[in-house]
DNA sequence: GCAAGGTACCCCGCATTGCGAGGTTTTGGC
DNA sequence: GCCAAAACCTCGCAATGCGGGGTACCTTGC
């Protein structure tokens, strides 16, 4: 019975990949596939973004200019892809995550449920 | 300087309808344009679902059996499609906002964003 | 020395969703 | 009679996530 929920998820998390890349990346300069592991480390499994979606994100991110790629030979040799935050990056990462604070907001006032934390009162 | 914004709201909604949607039919019947108004209104006009959007989730949900829709005459005379949740709509509903709790979580785990609430403890 | 598995990159095609644009019928005000 | 609004609907596009497939390198075990 958890099949159906995953494919929820899936649409649920669609347009907030590129929000978690930036944060990771805001942090700190990193290549593709430690971005992945990353992501599952620090979201305790929670979100494990697939190949297939990390790579043509990172590369839509790249073309908006939003990340920097750039080559570079790791301690072993390996090639690895690094990506750097850009300042347009960061600009955008505050107003997506501004985004993703009013949406849990909205969606309160929609389901009722609980009032819980209405910090918010001039 | 907003529009960029839009096409990623956009995006970020995906898959949350058709929970705001159940949500809003769990508190009482509704028909399609209701829904809207009732959506747009509730939520301080941050949820505008189009049409386009809406009529082809509600036959979604009344497709999965998560809702019921029948043809009943309002007091005008005018025909409207009254949507009524079921019960396997209301456990639905229960798992979806469940999701909905754990993404916030995961997402503030990978953006570190001030500690505010932790309140989930043991 | 070599096979196997992990690292690390990538692309293609499918499924799903949101929406703009368009269309229809009915009601109500002028 | 006419036009706006109510109320329903469909179609095609754009965007995203991902499974499956492909490549090349490095490390480890034997």
């Amino acid at each position: 019975m958890e099949d159906s929920n995953e494919l929820y998820r899936r649409e649920l998390l669609k347009g907030s990949t590129e929000t978690l890349l930036l944060s990771l990346l805001a942090d700190q300069s990193m290549y593709g596939y430690q971005l992945v592991k990353e992501m599952e480390k620090r979201s305790s499994g929670y979100f494990r973004i697939k190949e297939g979606t990390l790579y043509p994100a990172l590369h839509r991110l790249a073309r908006d200019r939003l990340v920097e790629g750039v080559w570079e030979a790791s301690p072993n040799g390996q090639n690895r892809r690094y990506y750097h935050i850009t300042a347009k990056g960061r600009e955008k990462l505050e107003s997506m995550l501004g985004e993703w604070d009013l949406v849990p907001k909205a969606v309160n006032l929609v389901t009722y449920r609980g009032v819980s934390s209405p910090r918010a009162s001039p």
